[in-house]
RNA sequence: GCUGGCGUGGCGCAGUCCGGUAGCGCAAGCGACUUGUAAUCGCUAGGUCGUCGGUUCGAAUCCGACCGCCAGCUCCA
């Protein structure tokens, strides 16, 4: 016999031997055992006492062995309808799961409502999952034909001997597959699934080795979890910043221009001078520098800055000029800024210098990770590069992250996720100067008392960072600003300065990007807000719209008054009814439409109407002009409380 | 870059499988209506069907290349 306390519970007799899950509420998929988690099926020891505790679907561990087990149950039916198929690997992942396939024929969407089908019939069978441990040798035998499950055999014994050269392999039906464990107890208590999209993945990540089909799908304990989950990738949809951008025509693609080049239309380019004219304003502010520099430079400069060497596949191919040398767009404004400092000798005084730019970068990327703005060949940073002495160094670093968290606040984002990033695979500059750099960026998070973790080989070629990853309304990560320790581009570039002991210094660099690109950051923004813009974003603020032809000129005048007060307002004249011009102005998101008519004018009010439908009448005008002009001078992220102002 | 899907008036789409030289809605222009909070009615104009090449009597439709867009290629049994 042995006793099982489960946690949060009472203690159970139970026959040595028999399942765990005998001793759990119906509820449980598996079992945590001394941390780990296991089958309900394992066989609890006959001699001890053993505190367990159930785990559910409800909860995160329970819900990763539910999407796992849904991914096992893919496969199945992948083998089921496609024999022949060569089945890869398939983890649970954040909100679902995947498996790779090898297998002769192309997956269509049709297939996967086929596949889907079949799963929903493995589902209704019930059948358990029984895990059984293999030696090596049988295991590799058991999948005989599976070549990737091979690999992964060979591998695991190679890298650590896995389970003590044990292999576990989970059946059901006689189909069974290679996998750690744990699993749901049966098919039956798979919960609500759903397969969502084919895509190409390479075999171990590597794009050297084969490409497989990956189907992804999306699993939940419930029906209404995955309605819920369903109901967040519409809401994603609604809120993507390639379809808002035409829809707002704030800007466009040509296929002319080239991939991941843009051109920005008027509305957006209201939107992104209102952007830049704040990031210029709070840099001269903090203690910045303008500065401009060309989109070319020579192939030396990038040689002597490493570019050369180090960035190449990021780059454009050069320009060739007869009986000239090569030059190069530019992917970084770094060694622009480097030769500002070095057009003359700097002294210790002249430290920190702060030189910042709206600096226009081209970068070859990858033509499969373009993606809107989000992913641009030719962007904008919000660049600056702070040279300093080493002693000012961490100063420089939190007051990066002071404007930082400024700015963001300003446009809206207050919760953050920081990463220190250290040396990466390729590099320059020699192992001391990363310890240092690395050592000066953590004295400097310690001491903001900011929260953050470090992402192993993840910085620059050139020194470490430390990224900032802000959450937008509906929850999602996007990484944006990046501030970076230099000690090798003022080697390469031997900057120096004098110091107070009349000898010469090195001075250190630090880049950094607080938006990273405009372009970047409005995809951000625009999928943050959904393209409801705060007012000082808003391309046109105010839309004033005449009930009938005969008040076009009193619109004018009202519109005329909030222009002079800054105010970005139109009217819309088109000889379309009242209601279509207001229908007009809520699909393109104008902050507040402005309704004139016979009975305002009498009165001498106006009718405000934000775009959600809310709606005023009888609001004295300069009431509504004063508090809008403030609202948008302010850069609040809030409307005026139309009601406060109906007087 | 790779795998798969897609590319038809400014925008959103039908037509492509089973070749016979294009259709709808919105937007645009014109006319009528002069209207109080999410689409008034009518008329008109607008497309060498991404580009180039091939097959065919004939190509939006079939084949090839290229360009562009979309999903993914990071999560490692």
């Amino acid at each position: 016999m042995a006793k099982v306390t489960v946690e949060g519970g009472r203690s159970v007799e139970v026959s040595a031997g028999s399942p765990v899950g005998e001793a759990l509420p119906p509820d449980a998929v598996c079992a945590r055992v001394d941390g780990r988690l296991m089958d309900l099926s394992w066989a609890v020891p006959d001699d001890g006492e053993i505190t367990v505790r159930a785990v559910t679907a409800a909860e995160p561990d329970g819900l990763h062995v539910l999407r796992h087990s849904t991914a096992h149950v893919l496969a199945q039916a992948v083998c089921d309808l496609y024999p022949g198929a060569k089945y890869a690997i398939g983890p649970p992942i954040e909100d679902g799961f995947y498996y790779d396939f090898d297998v002769a024929a192309a997956f269509s969407p049709e297939d996967l409502e086929k596949i889907e089908a079949r799963m929903r019939e493995i589902a209704a069978a019930g059948q358990p999952f029984r895990r059984r441990e293999l030696s090596r040798d049988e295991a590799l035998r058991r999948f005989e034909d599976q070549p990737f499950k091979r690999e992964i055999i060979e591998a695991a014994e190679a890298a650590e001997g896995a389970l003590g050269n044990r292999f576990a392999v989970y059946d059901n039906d006689g189909w069974g597959d290679l996998c750690l464990g744990p699993h749901l107890p049966s098919t039956s208590r798979l919960g609500a699934f759903k397969l969502l999209s084919l895509a190409g993945a390479y075999w171990r990540g590597d794009e050297k080795r084969p490409q497989l089909q990956r189907i992804y799908g999306t699993a939940w304990a419930t029906e209404e979890d995955l309605e819920a989950h369903l109901h967040r990738l519409e809401e994603a949809e609604r809120r993507d910043h390639r379809r808002l951008g035409k829809q707002l025509d704030l800007f466009s693609f040509p296929d002319e221009l080239g991939a991941g080049l843009l051109v920005w239309h008027p509305r957006g380019g209201i939107f992104r001078k209102a952007v830049e004219d704040f990031i210029r304003e709070i840099h001269m502010r903090s203690g910045y520098q303008p500065v401009f520099t060309p989109h070319i430079a020579k192939s030396v400069l990038w040689e002597t800055s490493g570019h050369l060497a180090k960035y190449r596949d990021n780059m454009y191919p050069a320009m060739h000029d007869e009986n000239e040398v090569d030059y190069y767009a530019k992917p970084m404004n770094c060694p622009f800024h480097v030769l500002i400092y070095k057009s003359q000798t700097r002294s210790y005084r002249d430290l920190p210098m702060r030189l910042f730019e709206l600096g226009t970068i081209y970068r070859h990327e990858r033509a499969g990770s373009l993606h809107g703005l989000l992913r641009v060949r030719g962007g904008t940073q919000d660049d600056s590069h702070i040279i300093c002495r080493p002693d000012q160094l961490v100063d420089e670093v939190l007051r990066a992250f002071d404007l930082t968290l400024e700015i963001h606040r300003t446009f809206g984002f207050s919760d953050f996720v920081i990463n220190l990033s250290t040396k990466p695979g390729e590099a320059i500059g020699e192992e001391r100067m990363w310890a240092d750099a690395t050592e000066y960026l953590r004295t400097a998070l310690d001491r903001s008392g900011l929260e953050f973790s470090v992402a192993e080989g993840e910085g620059a070629f050139y020194g470490p960072k430390v990224d900032f990853h802000a959450r937008d309304a509906i929850g999602r990560l996007w990484q944006l600003t990046t501030v970076q320790c230099d000690f090798a581009l003022p080697e390469r570039f031997d900057m120096e300065y004098m110091g107070e002991d009349n000898e010469r210094h090195r001075p250190v660099m630090i880049h950094r990007a607080i938006l990273g690109t405009i372009e970047r950051f409005s995809g951000v923004l625009i999928e943050h807000y959904a393209g409801d813009f705060p007012l000082w974003l808003a391309p046109e603020q105010i839309r004033v719209i005449p009930v009938a032809d005969r008040h076009g000129e009193h619109a004018e005048a009202l519109a005329g008054r909030m222009r002079e007060r800054g105010l970005r307002a139109a009217v819309d004249n088109s000889r379309e009814r009242m209601q279509k011009k207001v229908r007009e102005a809520q699909l393109m998101k104008i902050p507040y439409s402005v309704v004139v008519g016979d009975r305002d004018i009498e009165a001498g009010t106006i009718a405000v109407r934000d775009r959600e439908g809310h709606e005023v009448r009888g609001v004295p005008p300069e009431a509504f002009i004063e508090a809008a002009a403030e609202e948008s001078r302010e850069r609040r992220v809030m409307g005026v409380d139309l009601d406060g102002l109906a007087g």
